[in-house]
RNA sequence: GUGGCUAUAGCUCAGUUGGUUAGAGCACUAGAUUGUGAUUCUAGGGGUCGCGGGUUCGAGUCCCGUUAGCCACCCCA
C-alpha cells in the first residue's frame, strides 16, 4: 500500500500550533461546551427570546464608533483587498446595536434576542481569558418595563440552575442608587473614577480601595461613606433599609431602591428561592453605559473566578447609528470562564463520545446483522457507534469504557445462535442478558430500557 | 501595553558545582489470551531538551534574545 503523501523532509515540516490566546477544542471540551450552549439556548427560548446572527467582520467605523482607546487597542482590524477598513467584532452588543438600528422597523418592539457567537479581542491572556472566546448574550430592547428587568434576572437564575450548579449567587444593584449617593456627596462628576474603584471591592481590600479613592483626591469622609455602602451585607431587605439614609433622599436613589425592592418581590413570586439574589451596592460594572439595574453572578465555591453571567440596563443602545431611542436590558453568560470553573470543581462532563450505545463488532460473519441492529437503535432515537473493525472484544470494551459510553452491546455468534444479547452497563460493569430471538424491536426496547435505567443513575 | 515566574516524551515530572548513548510513571501500539474493559505480565514506538544566538574542549544545565503558558496590574467575559 502506498501512502498518498510521501513522508516530508523533517526540515520542511511546519510546526503545528495555534496563535496566542486561540485554542483548539478537543472532543471532551467541545462536548461540554455544546452541552452548556444547548442549555442556554433552551432557557433563552423558554422566555421567548429568538436567535439572531451577525457577521464576524464589520465596517471599522461601526466598531470604533464608541471608540474608547481600550477597545481600540484590543480590536483586530485590517485593510481589505479593496482598501476597505474592517474589524472583527469584540463583543455582541455593538453588532446588536447596529443590527437594531438597521432592522428595528421590521422587527417591532420589544425585541428579545439571544446571540451565542465567537468574539475576538487582542488583549493579554490569562486563565479563562483568551483572544478568541464565546459570548452568550440575551437582550430585551425597546422597553423600559420593570418586567423586562425581572425577566433578565429570572433567565440568569434558570440558566445557572439548569446547568446544574448547586450554589450560586446573583448579586444585583441599581446604578441610580450609586448616582444618588454620589449626588449627595457632591461627586456626581467623578462617577467613573469612583465606580471603577468601588468595582474592585472583593478583589482588593477596603483599605486598598480607600487608598485609590484618596489618590483620586476624594475626601476621607466621602470615601468612608462609599466604603460603608460597599460593606453592607445581609438580607436584601436589610441592605435596602440601610441604603435609605445614604441615598433615599435623592431622586435617583429613591427610584433605584424602589425598583430593586419591586424586583426582589417579583423574583419571590416567580419562585426564586430566598438567598439566591443578594443586593450588593458595590456592584457597578465598569461600563459607563449602564443606567439602571446591574447584575453579576458568582459560583459560591469559586468566588475568585469572577462573575460568570452579568449584565444590566442601558438607556440608549443604538444612539450612534439611529435617532430612534432604544432602551434595553440584557446579560451575557461567560461560557469560557464558566467552563474553566466547572473544570476546576471537577463538575465537567468527561465523556468523549456523544453516543449512547457502543456496538461491539467482533464477528465478521454477522456484519449485516450488526448494521441492521444499529440502524434500528438509531431509528428509536439512540445514538449508536459501531466499531470500525472486528477487533478483540476486550480491546473494544476498553475503548468504549475510556470514551464514556453508558452501554455496550455484545452479540457474537453464540448469542445469535441462542437468540440473546449481552447489554453491559459500562460504569457498574453490570451485564443484562436480553432474549430477543431475532425480533429486533424487542431488542431495541430492551436496550432503550437499559439506557433509561442507566441515565437515572444505574 | 507593564512587571514577575515557568518551558525536558502525548501527560506529570527527575536529570548532581557544565562531562560519554537524556530517564521514570502514566498514556499509546502489539503480544501472552482468534469472546469481555478501571487491578496482570512482556515487548515496542515516541525526545530538534520551546525556538535562535552566545560562553566553553564540551551546554538539558550558564548568559542574552525570542515565542508560548501561568500570575499580578490594566480591563473585562
Amino acid at each position: 500500500m502506498t501512502d498518498p503523501r510521501p513522508p516530508s523532509d523533517p526540515r520542511t515540516l511546519i510546526e503545528p500550533r495555534t496563535l496566542k490566546g486561540f485554542r483548539d477544542h478537543l472532543p471532551r471540551q467541545a462536548l461540554a461546551r455544546e452541552g452548556i450552549l444547548d442549555i442556554a439556548r433552551r432557557v433563552y427560548r423558554s422566555y421567548g427570546f429568538v436567535p439572531i446572527d451577525t457577521p464576524a467582520l464589520e465596517h471599522l467605523e461601526i466598531l470604533t464608533g464608541k471608540g474608547s482607546d481600550e477597545t481600540d487597542k484590543q480590536l483586530y482590524r485590517f485593510t481589505e483587498r479593496g482598501g476597505r477598513e474592517v474589524g472583527m467584532r469584540f463583543d455582541l452588543t455593538v453588532p446588536l446595536a447596529r443590527f437594531a438600528a438597521q432592522h428595528i422597523g421590521t422587527l417591532g418592539i420589544p425585541f428579545k434576542r439571544y446571540h451565542m457567537a465567537t468574539v475576538w479581542r487582542g488583549e493579554n491572556t490569562q486563565r479563562g481569558r483568551y483572544r478568541e472566546f464565546m459570548q452568550c448574550d440575551f437582550d430585551t430592547i425597546g422597553t423600559t418595563s420593570p418586567l423586562a428587568d425581572l425577566e433578565t434576572v429570572l433567565v440568569v437564575h434558570d440558566l445557572l440552575s439548569a446547568i446544574g450548579l448547586e450554589s450560586f449567587t446573583i448579586r444585583i444593584n441599581d446604578r441610580r442608587v450609586l448616582s444618588g449617593i454620589l449626588e449627595r456627596l457632591g461627586l456626581a462628576d467623578r462617577s467613573t473614577v469612583v465606580l471603577r474603584a468601588l468595582d474592585k471591592l472583593g478583589k482588593v481590600s477596603p483599605e486598598g480601595v480607600a487608598a485609590e479613592l484618596a489618590g483620586q483626591s476624594i475626601d476621607a469622609a466621602a470615601s468612608a461613606d462609599l466604603l460603608k455602602l460597599a460593606s453592607l451585607s445581609g438580607s436584601p431587605d436589610s441592605v435596602l433599609t440601610a441604603l435609605e439614609p445614604l441615598a433615599g433622599d435623592t431622586a435617583p436613589g429613591r427610584a433605584g431602591i424602589d425598583s430593586l425592592r419591586a424586583l426582589l418581590d417579583g423574583a419571590g413570586q416567580a419562585g426564586v428561592p430566598a438567598g439566591r439574589i443578594v443586593v450588593d451596592p458595590s456592584i457597578a460594572r465598569g461600563l459607563d453605559y449602564y443606567t439602571g439595574l446591574v447584575l453579576e453572578s458568582f459560583l459560591d465555591e469559586l468566588p475568585t473566578l469572577g462573575s460568570i453571567c452579568s449584565g444590566g440596563r442601558y438607556d440608549n443602545l443604538a444612539g450612534l447609528y439611529t435617532k430612534q431611542h432604544l432602551p434595553g436590558i440584557g446579560a451575557s453568560l461567560g461560557i469560557d470562564r464558566l467552563l474553566a470553573g466547572l473544570e476546576e470543581l471537577g463538575r465537567l462532563e468527561t465523556r468523549e463520545t456523544a453516543a449512547d450505545v457502543f456496538l461491539v463488532y467482533f464477528d465478521e460473519a454477522h456484519r449485516g446483522d450488526y448494521l441492521r441492529i444499529a440502524a434500528a437503535l438509531r431509528r428509536a432515537g439512540m445514538a449508536v457507534e459501531m466499531a470500525a473493525e472486528p477487533k478483540r472484544v476486550g480491546q473494544q470494551l476498553k475503548v468504549a469504557s475510556k470514551k464514556g459510553f453508558p452501554l455496550a452491546l455484545v452479540i457474537g455468534s453464540d448469542e445469535f445462535t441462542a437468540g440473546t444479547a449481552q447489554c453491559k452497563r459500562m460504569q457498574s460493569q453490570h451485564s443484562t442478558v436480553i432474549d430477543w430471538h431475532g425480533d429486533v424491536p424487542v431488542l431495541v426496547n430492551a436496550v432503550a430500557a437499559e439506557l433509561a435505567a442507566v441515565r437515572l443513575g444505574g
